[in-house]
DNA sequence: TTGACACATGTCAACGTTGACATCCGCTGT
DNA sequence: ACAGCGGATGTCAACGTTGACATGTGTCAA
């Protein structure tokens, strides 16, 4: 900057100035100084801007559990979408699920002064070390998850509703023993939330809840195991709920090894080749990019100014999408 | 920090010493200030920091055309996992395939002066503009796709050997019209490459390369459409190579759709529910952490001082998993 | 003619940290 | 007894930028 100014023959002040269309500058000191800048190849610094007085990095935090999962993957392309056009950057780090890692990248991203702070908080996590920072005015969104231990902005999906609304149609096909799939550890949010859905369809529709009809399994293949077990009972399940991606994988594979067509299939959250399947796979879809725009405005609308004390919560809806599996009739 | 000094009654600089385990400090004032750091709960400005004399930013910045593709997601990963223990932060910024964001995104991250670059150039792009930052000694380091107009670092998957040897792996299994479903534009480096490998196999093979037997489309109904139309030829094709992830979806679509079970099909790219498709989907797959990883190691390397002018070439091989749906035998 | 005012630019300091160099102290070896 | 030395700490300046305030110059109304 003062090589520019130097070039020019005027003070870094002026250049300052002009590059931030701030106070008023001859028009003609204006072009100089552009093609000075142009000619240098000047680039303002900003981590010399940004660390002014008791400024923030114009940049957004963003932790999300796996990078190469395309449900986290959404969710920060919808984060990108709405922080980039307001001139900040997002910066992502990946926790891998463990509050560990979690918390360093925290850390860090607090310690780079970010503007705001997004987390999918990892399962075992505790977020009460983050309320000096929200009380001092940071604004701090979570995603997919609420957080623990601490009253906080977040952003979910309608679990709950959603999982509902998908067992309430292998009801109305006629099911009345209906496996449930879920994640593990059992303690995760989504699961538990997706787990009362399960339970409010039953009730609902005046089915008993038999614990037997529930297992686990956190990746693909625990998931098919699980699904297996539940095959093999006495008085087998006519219908499977999978409560999450990897759960309705696992179930997909386990029943065509098997070559169970006639078990209907209901999974939470979209996969990509869901309509080729046999049968294609009836879901409810979750809308992650939607869940990251929504925290993202949160946010911003933060950082306007709104030091409201009282948490924001959010929640997503989920689109049943019919596809066929969920349409089978009970078999027998 | 000044006010942990003034805390424990000594000066900023042994602060900064006891923090950084620089220089000789007194057992008893090293305590006495990390006591003092979590009283306070004092957390360094890494801002500051970074901006010391000429100092860079202790960050890596990656450019890649979208976040909520899985295959970008997981090269984000890689990347991640190589940078991080570096105590290196990861800058992630999405160009939607457009040369003019990638370029904008770009300047923010050479504004921020990170310490290295990662691109995912975007097809119409030119990289010139970059020269002078890779001349000063910035690691600039291409993933995926090279750079246009100026010798650079890159890390690319064996596409031209992928392709040939899933079009051979057709033609072993008696294929003599086989379609080449492929991205659009058919600049792209990446569809020029497989493209290449697609008629390697096919002059080793000895058989003629028929141009009604090209289609192409961007996305996965564009590529279905393509099918559609090769399926509609009048001498069509017995066996496909669709020559990226969604021109395989599109085909496993098109096919499925279409009832077309005789179809012998080979994607590049491998997809998650391969196995289960009807028939299981025979994939050149990549490896994309690997590609992270190996540009993350390259940017380090150079960061540890191997100014070398030479541009360092690398080639992740791809591997061809067969299921079922390229062992199909030629109808008819 | 003069004061007021808008515009154009400059000066200075400060943000938080750390390199370069200086200082002080006590111990060791001769 | 004293030079020499290493350990522990301090002082100062600088990184690049921009807020707060100051200065200078020309125009216009009274």
């Amino acid at each position: 900057m003062a090589d520019v100014a130097r070039e020019v023959g005027v003070t870094a002040k002026t250049v300052s100035r002009v590059l931030n269309d701030d106070g008023p500058v001859a028009v003609e000191t204006r072009e100089r100084v552009m093609e000075a800048v142009r000619k240098l190849g000047y680039q303002p610094n900003l981590m010399a801007r940004n660390m002014r007085v008791g400024a923030r990095d114009a940049a957004i935090g963003l932790v999300i559990p796996e990078m190469g999962n395309p449900f986290f993957g959404t969710v920060a392309g919808g984060v990108e979408s709405v922080v980039r056009p307001r001139g900040l950057t997002l910066i992502v780090g990946s926790s891998s699920e463990t509050a560990e890692l979690e918390r360093s990248l925290v850390a860090t991203l607090l310690a780079r002064r970010v503007s705001g702070l997004m987390i999918v908080p990892s399962a075992a996590g505790d977020h009460r070390y983050l309320r000096a920072e929200r009380a001092a005015g940071l604004p701090i969104v979570f995603l997919d998850r609420p957080a623990v231990g601490m009253a906080a902005d977040h952003v979910v999906s309608g679990n709950r509703d959603g999982a509902r609304e998908g067992v309430a149609h292998l009801v109305t096909h006629g099911h009345r023993r209906i496996g449930f799939v879920g994640d593990l550890p059992a303690a995760l949010y989504t699961r538990r939330e997706r787990f009362q859905g399960y339970r409010d369809a039953l009730e609902a529709a005046g089915l008993p809840f038999d614990r037997a009809l529930v297992e686990s399994g956190h990746d693909q293949e625990a998931a098919s195991a699980a699904v297996v077990r539940l095959l093999a009972l006495p008085d087998p399940p006519t219908a499977l709920f999978a409560a999450n991606n990897f759960a309705s994988m696992g179930a997909v594979v386990a029943l065509a090894r098997a070559g169970r067509r006639d078990v209907a299939l209901v999974g939470f959250d979209d996969l990509p080749l869901a309509e080729v399947l046999e049968p294609p796979l009836t879901v409810v879809a979750q809308d992650p990019a939607a869940i990251g725009t929504a925290a993202a405005e949160l946010v911003l609308s933060r950082l306007d100014g709104r030091p409201s004390r009282a948490a924001r919560r959010e929640q997503i809806p989920t689109r049943l999408i019919a596809r066929g599996s969920g349409e089978l009739p009970p078999a027998r």
